[in-house]
DNA sequence: CGGACAGTTGAGGCCTATCAATGGTGGTGG
DNA sequence: CCACCACCATTGATAGGCCTCAACTGTCCG
């Protein structure tokens, strides 16, 4: 089931459809101008979500797909004796279900509060059908999720725990890119165990030990990149963005 | 680099360019036909490898990209101290290259001798950029690799080693399709472990343990699925193809 | 104030990795 | 033809890293 707490005027346009404070959401304009804007920018629905809301379910039908405006998003496989692996984090910008075939093999849920765009998938096949330059921009796309999802296998498969969270940090600072070597992570502890593949108490501990080493500092959801250096060499790999 | 045993004049078109047996190679042509040949069917240079040998090295620049005639062939990550991470085994039918970004990620080699059609990946987006319904096709498989990566994900991050090894073998069982309940596997065990995020130890001594439960034969690369109701409460999982 | 929850830390056990040895097989050359 | 070697697969012994279970702290909120 699709779990949209607001959902504004879908009849009437974009220019409609902002949240009821009537501002715009905080997002720039080139955000949501990167993806499929063009001439012909599909009809969305404006919805959001709240923390921990599911936003689509594992093994919906594929009917929909969503761009994020603002907030987190974690994709979501659980497993029948209640074990979960996330997929992948998504942030402003990113587009998710557009992929599916017949349903979502993976949940979608919100980390924070999020705002979305959402389109059918129909509409969306039907603009990329039309406008070449959108179907090159899918395509990259997809690119950069396979890669990053290959490059998450290489950790899953084949890292160590403290180069799980390494890699994990150096991921979040190059998405926040703000230039800062203080990231605000999104998501807790829980979240980042069940994407990198281990446990609260070893991400806890891991943690711990970057922290005691000097490499980070950590403040709750506040990490501080000290010595960005050490976390390479633990993490060594490649950020896809 | 690009490492070819043979190249068949790569000039004259795909008729001319069949191995120096002067016979076609052995594979249906559907399994050619299903992907990109439509009626303009780019350009293609038949490559072929021996066993183990490199057909794409990991972060080669991206000129080209492969469709698999016959044999088997495995995308490989390899870090600065050995560790491997396997990303995918892909047999006929399977294409890969298209979707790198300006390297390729992966390296590719041959896990069985194989037989490729090489397509510059110029010559590709070209075709995919006029025709509609290849672009859809290709959109399609960009959605079985994410698909088939996420539940790899599922795998490496949450499974125990003996539910890698049942949904491996179920998965390979699947692929090879036959209807026949003993496969062949093409791979060896340190192909299986380093896709697995085993070692090949462990992926031998849990072979041996669905042996002797009666789940399983096993006889070299030689596997027959005796009990599959087992294999899957094991590896309860999608296949996907 | 009490309860729920996230985060952290400790103790102990299990699963998998590591190191090592053995058997089998295929290829090679004396 | 067979000794020899390389390689793969298997099995054993041991160690270590991560998980499990548990306790404790701090914060938020009713």
């Amino acid at each position: 089931m699709l779990a949209t707490t607001q959902e504004i005027d879908p009849r009437s346009g974009i220019a409609m459809s902002y949240p009821a404070t009537g501002r715009m959401p905080r997002v720039s304009p080139a955000v949501i101008g990167t993806s499929f804007l063009g001439p012909h920018e599909p009809r969305a629905t404006i919805v959001t979500a709240n923390r921990d809301e599911e936003i689509v379910a594992q093994d919906d039908d594929a009917t929909h797909c969503y761009l994020i405006v603002s907030g987190c998003v974690r994709t979501v496989r659980l497993m029948e004796d209640g074990r979960r692996q996330i997929g992948e984090f998504l942030f402003a910008g990113d587009l998710f279900g557009w992929e599916a075939l017949d349903t979502h093999d993976f949940g979608a849920e919100a980390v924070t509060p999020v705002t979305l765009r959402r389109y059918t998938r129909r509409d969306l096949e039907q603009l990329v059908d039309q406008d070449r330059d959108v179907a090159r921009q899918l395509r990259e796309i997809a690119s950069r999720r396979l890669r990053a999802g290959r490059e998450h296998m290489v950790l899953l498969g084949r890292k160590a725990a403290c180069e799980r969270i390494a890699s994990f940090l150096l991921e979040m600072a190059a998405r926040t890119a703000n230039g800062e070597q203080v990231i605000e992570l999104p998501m807790n502890r829980g979240d980042i165990s069940d994407y990198l593949g281990l446990t609260i108490e070893t991400v806890c501990r891991r943690l711990t030990r970057l922290r005691l080493d000097g490499t980070i500092g950590v403040e709750g959801a506040k990490i501080a990149i000290c010595n960005r250096h050490a976390l390479g060499l633990a993490g060594s790999d490649r950020v896809v963005h």
